[in-house]
Formats: structure tokens, C-alpha cells, sequence
DNA sequence: TCTGGGGTCCTAGGACCC
DNA sequence: TCTGGGGTCCTAGGACCC
């Protein structure tokens, strides 16, 4: 059996730990940029606030219902991930951690689930202040089912016998499934499917023609048959990625490569975080999708690395060159991102015995610039090419303190 | 008139997730 | 005026191989 634990409003919940005052009032989280919300209170929610509401549009409800708004705090919520996570662990014998606010639990052998679920959700609640559900069933896709019903109740739904699963999903949405998005739905809707019981009940041929592989797959969890692999915690990386929107539009290309050029650092020092090298180096650029009026640009241009590498200087070359053969002038951007991929662990770095390795130093340079900027905090030392201005920069009003991982924000007991 | 068959690898694009 | 970021998987189609 399966078990989905997934804490309720995440990010919401984890701003409130150290605010207690703010228990029971209306909360939001938002977007980087402060763009969207994206997390979200229950007393939010029933404000009429909904999910991915951009700010702008919701600003008079917010003012109306004086609801408290917070920047995302990714810091702090990763943080509190890790306690979550790590008391959960306590509980199975493996646990493969979905997000950062939901981890699947194995659960094998044992009698008496109906009283062990609900003993894993106080402890957790206990122990890490965050509000938990936890649906257990004997395929992943049931028991994410699970967990949404479990929201609505008690915290805790079991789905242990054929006929329970058949009441569960008889009424379920078909659009809350796991695996149905916006244009599964669309379609979904137009043929009179609206229930995962009705879904169901089509053909398994039908899925796998309408909707791939994928949906032949989620086809036979319905019906209890496991067919997403216990084992598909893939370690290993297939891309690392830095995006980011503008506060203001870039409309001048030596701008819009000093923010690229901050992206790909950015991703450098990732990449050495984990110790990967990468063999490809994608970066894009976006316009505005939601003005009608204005000129679209979506270019993308990916470089293969000569050699797979993880060092700055080079990233950052290869990155805003591409940056700048993809401008136009008279466009107005508004986003930016350097994705890579091809990754390969360091240790495995092959070299062609035609090829002449001449990236050491560059390598120990950006060693360097890490071991400076761990001691003294991010940004003290970085690359010229990211420019001093700033002017690209995102915006985070709202941001709450770093509770549990800055010295000066911890909170003082008398 | 009429031009093979069976592969692999890579990439772009589209769907999905939180 | 203002609309997030970081991922995964699958498929189709093109390039290339013998």
C-alpha cells in the first residue's frame, strides 16, 4: 500500500509557524516577482481568492478581507520541508519524496492501518507545527485520490477494499485526477467524462490512443493494478535550469545580457553544487504572452559544450553569447532563462584523446568563488558581466524573515 | 510509372506535476 | 502597469547508419 502524505497549504502554513498571531486569518503566498498567488489559507480561500490569481487582480479582495501577503520564502519552506520530511521518514521503511511538500510512503505489513495513518499524521503535526493529510491506497494515483478526499475530512482516508475504491472514485472529478491537466480535461469534458469512476469505465484502449502511454497507465491504477514503478526515484538529474521574469521589460540587449549572465553563475554554482558537469546549454527568451498588443518573441538557441564542464567562465561566455544572437531590437522581453542538460556526475568526466583539457584553471577559479561566497554570503564576489545595476531584478516586498537558518532572524523566548 | 528495410539517436514540442 | 519557477515523461519526425 501507498501512502500520499501532503501538507496542507505548504507555503502558507510554514509563514504561520513563527507567526502565530496570523492562526485563523485570511494569508497568502506569492509568486516570485510577486506576481501570482500561489499558496493560499483556508480562510483565503473561502475569501474567494483562487489559485494562481495574479496579485494585481486580487489587490481589492486583499484590501477588503485584510489578507495577509507574503513574498515566496523558498529558503524557509525548504527548510521546513526537511523537518516534515524527515519525521515522516520515521514512520516507513522508505519513503520517496515527491515535492517539496509531499513524499509517497511504502507501506508493507501492516495490520492495522486504520489506526497507524492517523497516529503518523498527529505525530507530524506534533512534532513540526504543519498541518498534514495522508490517503493510503493500494496504487499511487488512488492514494493521491485519497489524499484529496482526506482534505475534506479528517485528515486520513484508507482505500483498502475494492468497494471502498469504487465509492471514492465514483463522484471524484476527472480534472483533480493525477495526470489530467487543462487539455486532458477539455477533452475529457467534451466526450461527457467528468468522473474518474467514468473514466473508468472506457476502454483501456481508448486511453492509450487518446492519451498515451500515460493515461493507460493511470487507467489500471484506477482500477488498483500498480503500474507507476515503486522504483522511479531517478537520481540522477536529466536538467538543471535558472529562469527568471523582469521587474520592468529588457528592451536593450547589454541589459538583457547581464541578466542572463547572472542566470547562468547561477546555474554553474548549481551544477557544482551537485557535481554534475553539463554537455548542452539552452538558453530562451520570452515577450509577454498575455499582451495581445505586443510583438512576440520566443527564441531558444542550445550549445553543445566542446568539452562537458560546470565552470563559470565558461557557462557564462557561451550563455550570453547566445543571449545576444537571439535579441531583436524593438522587442519587449519580459523573461529569461539558461537551462542544461546532458549531465554527467564529475567523476565521470571522459575526455577524447584528441581533445586538450585546458579548463583547470578556470575550474579552480570557480571553486574559489564558491568557498568566498559560502564564508561571506552569495554575491561577494561574482562576475563582472552581471553588472552592478541590477535593474532586472526581482521583486519581493513582502519577504518574511529567515527563521530557522539566519542567525539574526531567530526568534528570541523572553 | 515504378527506387528497401530495419534500425538508432537526437531534438522539438506538448502534455503533465508541484 | 502588473500574470512564477523548476522539473518529468512521451511522441513524432528528421538525420543518420548499414
Amino acid at each position: 500500500m501507498f501512502a500520499l502524505c501532503d501538507c496542507n497549504n505548504f507555503y502558507a502554513s510554514a509563514e504561520r509557524l513563527f507567526r502565530p498571531e496570523l492562526n485563523g486569518l485570511p494569508l497568502v503566498v506569492l509568486s516570485n516577482n510577486d506576481g501570482c498567488v500561489i499558496a493560499r489559507s483556508e480562510e483565503a480561500k473561502q475569501c474567494g481568492i483562487k489559485m494562481g490569481d495574479p496579485e494585481f487582480l486580487v489587490r481589492d479582495q486583499i484590501n477588503k478581507y485584510n489578507i495577509q501577503v507574503f513574498s515566496s520564502n523558498y529558503v524557509l519552506y525548504g527548510d521546513i520541508s526537511e523537518r516534515v520530511m524527515s519525521n515522516l521518514g520515521r514512520w516507513f521503511p522508505r519513503i520517496d519524496v515527491y515535492s517539496i511538500d509531499e513524499a509517497f510512503g511504502w507501506l508493507g505489513g501492516v495490520s492495522d492501518l486504520h489506526h497507524y495513518v492517523p497516529e503518523i499524521r498527529r505525530s507530524v503535526i506534533s512534532n513540526t507545527g504543519i498541518p498534514i493529510s495522508i490517503g493510503v491506497a493500494p496504487t499511487k494515483t488512488l492514494a493521491k485520490l485519497a489524499n484529496k478526499l482526506a482534505k475534506q475530512n479528517n485528515g486520513v482516508l484508507v482505500l483498502d477494499t475494492p468497494e471502498r475504491i469504487t465509492e471514492a472514485v465514483h463522484d471524484f472529478p476527472v480534472k483533480n485526477l493525477w495526470g489530467v491537466g487543462q487539455q486532458y480535461f477539455n477533452k475529457l469534458k467534451s466526450l461527457g467524462i467528468e468522473t474518474a469512476g467514468q473514466l473508468r469505465e472506457m476502454p483501456e484502449l481508448w486511453l492509450k490512443q487518446n492519451m498515451t502511454i500515460v493515461g493507460q497507465r493511470m487507467w489500471n491504477e484506477l482500477w488498483g493494478k500498480p503500474s507507476i514503478s515503486i522504483d522511479n526515484t531517478p537520481d540522477v538529474r536529466k536538467g538543471v535550469s535558472v529562469s527568471r521574469s523582469f521587474q520592468n521589460y529588457i528592451v536593450n540587449p547589454d541589459i538583457l545580457s547581464e541578466a542572463v549572465s547572472m542566470y547562468a553563475c547561477r546555474l554553474a554554482e548549481k551544477l557544482r553544487k551537485e557535481k554534475l558537469h553539463c554537455s548542452y546549454l539552452q538558453v530562451f527568451l520570452y515577450t509577454n504572452q498575455h499582451r495581445e498588443d505586443h510583438p512576440q518573441h520566443f527564441p531558444s538557441k542550445t550549445n553543445k559544450l566542446s568539452i562537458a564542464g560546470n565552470n563559470t567562465n565558461d557557462i557564462v561566455r557561451i550563455a550570453t553569447q547566445a543571449a545576444r544572437e537571439l535579441y531583436k531590437p524593438g522587442i519587449k522581453y519580459r523573461k529569461a532563462g539558461v537551462i542544461s542538460t546532458g549531465l554527467i556526475p564529475e567523476s565521470e568526466l571522459q575526455l577524447n584523446i584528441f581533445d586538450v583539457y585546458d579548463g583547470g584553471k578556470k575550474d579552480d577559479l570557480s571553486k574559489t568563488l564558491d568557498l568566498i561566497n559560502l564564508a561571506y554570503g552569495r554575491g561577494t564576489i561574482r562576475m563582472a558581466s552581471e553588472g552592478y545595476r541590477k535593474t532586472w531584478k526581482l521583486r519581493h516586498e513582502y519577504l518574511s524573515k529567515g527563521y530557522t537558518t539566519r542567525w539574526k532572524d531567530i526568534i528570541k523566548v523572553k
